[in-house]
DNA sequence: TCTATTTTTTCGAGCCTCGAAAAAATACTG
DNA sequence: CAGTATTTTTTCGAGGCTCGAAAAAATAGA
């Protein structure tokens, strides 16, 4: 069970402190770093130092121009970028990208590529996501001997342990041991991430003010995703990196989801949902493939126009995405939302129903209080935060390595 | 932010490990203790000699009759049972029930008594609390100079800090900081316990083996109440006990609930949902105050008899818990079940119509697999949790002291 | 150039855990 | 019944870590 703190954790723990403290700040100086996590001096200064020689951190001379201060000037500690790098792959609907990003967070390197993901066989897309990584990793013009992580995201269902995709959209294909391939692959440590998980983690190293202990980001796309945090951690399944949002019933033997059930969120907020209200479709209608950007857009400025089916279908998909959150705030209390991705774009059409239904639910008591930010784009969301996702375990498990994790703290999910 | 770790809290953690792991195990020896904790023989030599000389522990020489075993025999360690005492209080419907545990987790000492809660002034409601416990911390037969913690338990709405009730069924009044109002009379830490969530760490100490680090206790009574673990974790809400999974939409707009808003889970599946419907009033007609246990039993034994309509309630009440559980699978995947409370004697006829509608959802994938328990006494859980919440406190917080809980890992609700 | 001020490093003290060896306590063996 | 094997527990020195105080370093103002 849970297992005593020996000795030699304690460095390695306080190394990790210092790092995370780097990487959160920028550019503090060791003062700073001995304020935030309440260690001494001195032992900031011998950490620092090691990491210094170990060529992890760096100083970096000015650290503000314009210092008024009296005494000896700060010395700001930062990243060295050339510490390590990490991989992002992200796999969406029909298209693959990859980016190299180098231990201080810089972009180094990007690809991308178009893919019929939906009928392509599993070899080949397997297949593919190796052969892109592999020829960033082989590219002569990039230094990238030292990738020290790949993070994988995909929309749909991972497992906890962040080794396979369970279940996706985007293919056919279920239980592909993504993490699994590419170690095998390339040697180099791997996970597999649920694409709205990423986007929590995203929203919080951009807004760290708005999004610190507790939030909630909605992916507003084809299907309906969640990534939670909460006090301060991404909270996951316990089996499956769960929050499945979407799949929450909000009808139940309502309209047909395209999960196969009955009266889900998604089945009336998902892009196909909306399309199929607007189009004035049976309920029963088998949810299409794939609506285009485009088309929802159209369909969202129809609904401005005029009081039409366009109009109805998102006030449908905000009553759903209403009480969905009344049931979810019952549980875990009311927190500051982030709604992602196309849809998010007409959320003006979606709010108002959304804010009714919510103020009828247990969870809505101070409905007005709930605050809703849009951010329209999830790709480079989902990028960065499998960026932080991987830079952060090279933080924790390569730079301050020890009792290599037992049991313990080893499965914290610290966005 | 998160704090470093200083020297001083590693002997103040492994203490409260040896603490633990010796509350778990029952009387376990220092070479089992070093087993489950990780530490050498030497740390858990020096730990134990000095909690025995605090006399926290207590050595008790035969520990098995039958020592089959070769070398020198192993003695076991015990909690101290005069090392402290806390006090549980537990306040339901019109009862009030009060007991003081000794340190080794045995009940010393007890009172009950009936109160109106529903009518009864604030103050009153107030005094006789803090009275009862008076009674039982002056008893002359009692030596109780040592108690060290009270956790009071309440049915409804606690707040996350456990300091406060904010709202609950059995009192009309609301926002009473019972913690506080204890604390302050006899200047000893209380906390203010959610009923569900003591049930659930209760449920943990009775039977690690099933209910371990993922599990659901349900309380079918009245109302409909949740307690949730997860990964060893109490689960609550991040400002009040959360977890209000009788407030979970299950149709919009639909039966009228306890709590004025309608289509609650609870307005299905409470004794006075279950209730409404057999007498086959409206869904809209207000919930009646209470049902006496009796009179559900009643229903019960009507139901089993004929097919009508208390059959139907019940059928009712399965069908909107097993949406519930269902959409609650969503977010958090399957785990146990313990239903509790008088409707789960009447389990075997909610169960076909939960499991059938569990099956319809997301989270019921492998409805066959979730296996549920029933316990129809929820009192004495609910008391055996508030006593294990005491103990596990003076445990880490009264025996195992240090640099006083900063922010880090402060408000963790190991279970 | 000297002084005040602030940051960073150095150094010894005090703890803590660990491993190895010793001590303690029992069962087996002839 | 003495001696040996075995297992548990304690003892002891070594090695690490953090801390506080003091020293050193680096700058702005006078």
């Amino acid at each position: 069970m849970s297992v005593g703190i020996r000795h030699d954790d304690l460095r390695r723990r306080n190394r990790a402190m210092v790092i995370a403290a780097v990487r959160r700040a920028g550019q503090p100086s060791r003062t700073e770093i001995a304020a935030t996590t309440g260690l001494s001096h001195s032992t900031i200064s011998a950490i620092s130092s090691d990491l210094i020689g170990e060529g992890i951190l760096t100083e970096s001379k000015p650290s503000e121009a314009g210092s008024l201060k009296r005494g000896r000037p700060q010395v700001g500690l930062g990243l060295n970028p050339e510490a390590a790098a990490v991989m992002t792959v992200v796999l969406s609907l029909n298209f693959l990208s990859v980016a190299v990003i180098d231990y201080a967070g810089q972009v180094i390197a990007e690809e991308q590529r178009r893919l019929d993901t939906l009928t392509m066989p599993r070899d080949a897309l397997v297949g593919e996501c190796v052969a892109i990584v592999r020829r960033r990793l082989e590219d002569p013009d990039l230094d990238v001997r030292s990738v020290a992580r790949i993070a994988l995201a995909i929309q749909g269902i991972t497992d906890t342990r962040a080794r396979a995709m369970l279940w996706s959209p985007i293919t056919p294909h279920t239980d592909i041991a993504f993490a699994d391939i590419l170690e095998g692959e390339f040697g180099i440590p791997a996970t597999m991430e649920n694409d709205c998980n990423m986007m929590a983690i995203a929203l919080r190293w951009r807004d760290p003010q708005r999004y610190r202990d507790d939030f909630i980001a909605i992916l507003l796309s084809h299907g309906i995703g969640m990534g939670l945090v909460l006090k301060g951690e991404l909270f996951t399944g316990t089996h499956s990196s769960g929050g499945e949002f979407g799949h929450m019933i909000h009808r139940p033997n309502g309209a047909l989801c395209r999960c196969g059930r009955r009266g889900c969120v998604e089945a009336y907020a998902g892009n196909y949902a909306i399309w199929r209200n607007a189009r004035q479709m049976s309920e029963d209608a088998e949810p299409v493939a794939d609506v285009s950007d485009a088309d929802m857009r159209a369909l969202a400025t129809a609904a401005r126009e005029r009081d039409g089916p366009e109009r109805e279908a998102y006030r449908k998909a905000g009553e759903a995405l209403g009480y969905g959150l009344g049931s979810l705030f019952a549980l875990i209390d009311p927190a500051p939302v982030a709604m992602v991705g196309v849809s998010a774009a007409a959320f003006d059409l979606i709010e108002p129903a959304l804010r009714e239904a919510i103020a009828q639910t247990a969870g809505g008591q101070h409905s007005k209080s709930i605050s809703f930010d849009t951010e329209p784009n999830e790709l480079p969301l989902i990028r960065e935060g499998c960026a932080m996702r991987a830079l952060t375990f090279v933080d924790q498990e390569i730079f301050a390595p020890g009792t290599q994790t037992r049991s313990g703290l080893g499965g914290k999910n610290v966005a």
